[in-house]
DNA sequence: ACCCAGGCATTGG
DNA sequence: CCAATGCATGGG
């Protein structure tokens, strides 16, 4: 087993510990991911090639600094490269925060939220198929419910490699859940129609992988209008892939009852809202609507909304 | 026993 | 073009 240090300069402000957080809220996992002791773990899966990544803080909010300890069979300086390179981008390490917070400033309830998770960056997926499947397992039920079946499907079909006695997951290959039956991903507690929206997707990932993963370099529009040609993936889904997968700063999950709630809550006296009526009060923030949308949604969850 | 929860595709008007 | 409906699971 190889080891190798290297080093991340997060833009400040950052908080290594709310960002990190943000994934494994629940119990300090989220079946990929792990932050245990203020260190944050995940194994990369780098081409076949099986890597843990160790990261902790060695700085401040405003002089952020992480030191990411790797470790794998074979690892050399390049793999060091590319996998450092790789969590700086899972905790959204070079995020420009402050012409949103100068946005955010206009707004009192904004202004609050964004005082109190200050360096709150957004984290995002390794993949664009990673995104793109959380997605329709998240879709229409309990966060608690997607969360089981999510940890099953990783849990049962990812990579793992078992290091110092511990268990790592990585999230599951197309190649994998493209070999599968449909009655084995019903198995996995998704419904049949989402079974297919998966698999259909595992199938498209593997034959086109550039269909998905080139997403990154289209426009906001273009990636919407294409992604949501695939079945299984509207307009809801194709927002969140922005936001997750893409780090596009103003996408807006339309569509998403928790967003309507919490800016009923935070702005309209708890007078329920449309998703006309949203996108409308949500102008203010573009062209950062990704930033306030999980702001609020980090607001609600931890009761402040 | 119900009802609902961070949607989507299909169908019927 | 818009509204209604089925889908599956787990928690309240």
């Amino acid at each position: 087993m190889d080891r190798i240090a290297r080093t991340i300069t997060p833009v400040a402000p950052f908080d290594f510990e709310l960002t990190a957080g943000y994934l494994t809220y629940f119990q300090g996992r989220y079946a990929t991911d792990s932050l245990v002791d203020g260190v944050y773990r995940r194994l990369l899966d780098m081409d076949g090639q099986l890597v843990l990544a160790s990261v902790s803080s060695v700085g401040s909010l405003e002089a952020p600094e992480l030191i990411v300890e790797l470790q794998g069979e074979g690892l050399t300086p390049a793999v060091a490269e590319v996998a450092t390179n790789k969590v700086a981008w899972l905790l959204g390490s070079e995020q420009k925060l402050e012409p949103f917070y100068v946005l955010a400033q206009s707004d009192p309830a904004m202004a609050a939220i964004t005082q109190r998770f200050h360096g709150l960056h957004m984290p995002h997926t390794d993949s664009v198929f990673e995104a793109l499947v959380l997605a329709i397992l998240g879709q229409q039920i309990a966060t608690n419910v997607a969360r089981i079946i999510r940890t099953l499907l990783i849990e049962t079909y990812g990579p793992r490699r078992t290091i110092d006695g511990e268990i790592y997951y990585a999230f599951p290959r197309p190649e994998t859940l493209a070999a599968l039956r449909v009655e084995d991903l019903r198995g996995m507690k998704l419904s049949q129609r989402k079974a297919e929206y998966v698999h259909g997707i595992a199938y498209t990932a593997l034959d086109d992988p550039e269909f998905i993963e080139g997403l990154h370099s289209l426009e906001d529009e273009a990636v919407v209008r294409k992604i949501t040609s695939l079945r299984g993936v509207g307009n809801w889904t194709a927002q969140w892939l922005l936001i997750r997968a893409l780090g596009r700063p103003d996408a807006l999950p339309l569509g998403d009852l928790a967003l309507r709630r919490v800016v009923s809550r935070l702005y309209f006296q708890d007078e329920p809202q449309n998703d006309a009526q949203v996108e409308e009060f949500c102008r203010r923030w573009s062209p950062y609507r990704t930033y306030a949308t999980t702001y609020m949604f980090t607001a609600m969850r931890t009761g402040m909304a």
